[in-house]
DNA sequence: CATGGGATTGACT
DNA sequence: GTCAATCCCATGC
């Protein structure tokens, strides 16, 4: 099987489901974008019901994407020197959105370090900033499908979750919608 | 057209 | 623990 081939991920329709599901989901599954990147040990899911969800106030420009048919890759772009990778879910016409929020080094990690000159092992994908800098996730990469783009998501291994509240937000953040893989070193740092 | 906020990180006290 | 950096986009006049 070639390293990029679309044959072995997961199809567009695994995201057709409800967000918080596929969160869970998600974490054990292999992220890489030309080639380089690891497995998934972090997420938070985002649904257009949730104040904090940048469909909330139903699409705009940025958000529309989130209401389109699900398997597309969303890059926010945020605090102006930071991007995010969020996968669209739910089928076409519900906002809903996971956020990659930290991956485990595996593919590539030559090129992630040399994208992170500093980073240490731990820290090179522990943070949904850092794992779109260690991959070179772009805004140019803003709406490319998953089970075609540069970006691909492989099924893996089940692991252990823990469930806790998200982080960085100032909106509904009571909802235990952010999960991880229990024990990871990889995660990161604040947990509830 | 002008303004303000944000799903973060890294450096410093 | 606190704080600045810095840009896209939503909102409002």
């Amino acid at each position: 099987m070639p390293a990029n081939s679309s044959l072995d991920r997961l199809a567009a329709d695994f995201y057709a489901k409800p967000v918080v599901d596929l969160a869970q989901q998600l974490i054990g599954c292999g992220l890489t974008c030309d080639g380089v990147g690891g497995i998934i040990v972090e997420t938070e899911a985002y649904h257009d019901t949730d104040e904090a969800c940048h469909a909330y106030n139903g699409p705009t420009r940025r958000s529309s994407l989130l209401f389109g048919p699900p398997g597309f890759a969303y890059v926010y772009f945020s605090y102006g020197m930071h991007t995010l990778l969020n996968v669209v879910a739910e089928p076409e016409g519900t906002g809903a959105a996971v956020l990659i929020r930290a991956i485990e080094p595996v593919h590539g990690i030559d090129q992630m370090v040399a994208r992170r000159e500093r980073a240490k092992m731990e820290d090179l994908c522990s943070g949904p900033a850092k794992l779109t800098q260690a991959l070179g996730i772009s805004l140019d990469l803003n709406g490319s499908p998953l089970d075609t783009g540069p970006i691909s998501i492989r099924p893996g291994a089940e692991m252990r979750l823990r469930a806790g509240k998200r982080i960085g937000i100032s909106k509904a953040v009571d909802l235990k919608w952010r999960f991880c893989a229990d024990g990871s070193p990889y995660v990161s740092k604040p947990w509830i």
